[in-house]
DNA sequence: AAACTTTTGTTATAAAAATAACATTGTTAA
DNA sequence: TTAACAATGTTATTTTTATAACAAAAGTTT
């Protein structure tokens, strides 16, 4: 592997990708293999294996010639660049459907992030576990942040309680953000935000859809 | 507003941000305001004016000087752009936590895209009502598509089912896939797949949100 | 009214990302 | 044993995306 400086000259998307060939390979290893192709992830991944062997090597991770890269060392690696040493503990601020579908969707996916919280305004959620995670209410938020050294929050709140929500999350201390809300939001240097909107994902997919449309009705 | 042949060679980038413009011009509109600035709304975007300047010139959109962009003719514009004429209808593949929060996330958000029907597995659900959203049972997803004529389809089964539901949308004639389950799909080319993992998201704040940290420790 | 300011619109440049080209090397097969 | 093959690893090139630079024009200030 390489130094850690070059860590943080990795390509973004590099980052992305290693993230999504880990689960890739993941599912892999279920399925009882131990060696894998560039061409092969590249299916999987819908890209060019000459994308995969430049992420590869961009890491300093060397397959075997007519063998292929192994999976569980490949899956290592990954581990050692994208994910912290110790568990890095999340909360999820909104335990609505999309709330409780993500804690779902997510627990003991990663052995390295783990939701530790989940933090609702309803009075009837508050002191229940959902798959596992106990949900506290808003009053506690900040003191369950520090004692869980919580630093990231995923926020799945209802759009107009999203910029009163984020400005605790900071003020408490969290270092990262992923705002699933509608709204925008806003946060200070030094903590990391990303924003998705399903409605841009699948206003997207229906432009190229009328876009394919367009090119078959000119033939 | 330019040829529709020059639609065609609009970057994806450019596509994806005029959605986002939208959005948020949509939400300035309920506040009342009638104009805004590049600047307004880089800030919103967290990118540069310069950047909304040179889409909105893509898509030949002039503002006024000084006065900045009409909010309704820009989110008039857009919609010509990226919206089909007609109401596109969307199939939610699996009413599960993530497919209900999708429908009472988007009912009534875009006129021009509809959730017209939940297609579910769980004897339980079907023939129910999610959010004014009638759920079907998977015996009826070709007709339903077909009466309907639904062309997209958003996946949200669990992991198990992804690869069998995936084949039969397409069998059945869908020409747009969004895929939330943890599987990489594959689609013959004609349909349009885009492929969305939280984990990735969430590990990539992770990494980050890690780096950040490295950084500030080496002072 | 002249100089300055602010904002748009466009072209030019730079940066990032993806792809292509190709060298290398075990392995297989004639 | 030598030629062909199939795969990796790296450098070079192209394409895409973002940024910078700057011209133009409408308004503001002195």
């Amino acid at each position: 592997m390489k130094d850690q400086k070059e860590l943080m000259n990795l390509p973004h998307k590099t980052i992305e990708r290693l993230s999504q060939y880990r689960r890739a390979l993941l599912i892999c290893v279920d399925e009882g293999r131990t060696h894998i192709y560039s061409h092969e992830i590249a299916k999987i991944q819908h890209i060019t294996p000459v994308q995969v062997r430049r992420d590869l090597m961009l890491i300093g991770y060397s397959g075997t010639l007519r063998k292929g890269y192994n999976i569980s060392e490949l899956i290592n690696l990954i581990g050692t660049i994208i994910d912290s040493e110790k568990v890095t503990n999340v909360a999820l601020v909104g335990v609505g459907n999309l709330g409780r579908a993500l804690i779902k969707y997510f627990n003991g996916k990663r052995h390295k992030l783990y939701i530790a919280a989940g933090i609702d305004i309803n009075p009837e959620k508050i002191g229940k576990d959902y798959y596992g995670i106990p949900c506290y209410g808003p009053e506690d938020m900040e003191r369950i942040i520090k004692e869980k050294d919580i630093r990231i929050a995923i926020l799945t709140v209802p759009v107009q309680n999203a910029v009163e929500s984020a400005q605790r999350l900071v003020d408490a201390g969290i270092k990262g953000i992923v705002n699933y809300t509608n709204k925008p939001l806003n946060v200070p240097s030094g903590v990391y935000l990303e924003e998705y909107d399903m409605v841009t994902t699948l206003e997207k997919v229906a432009f190229y859809v009328k876009l394919g449309e367009m090119e078959k009705g000119k033939d």
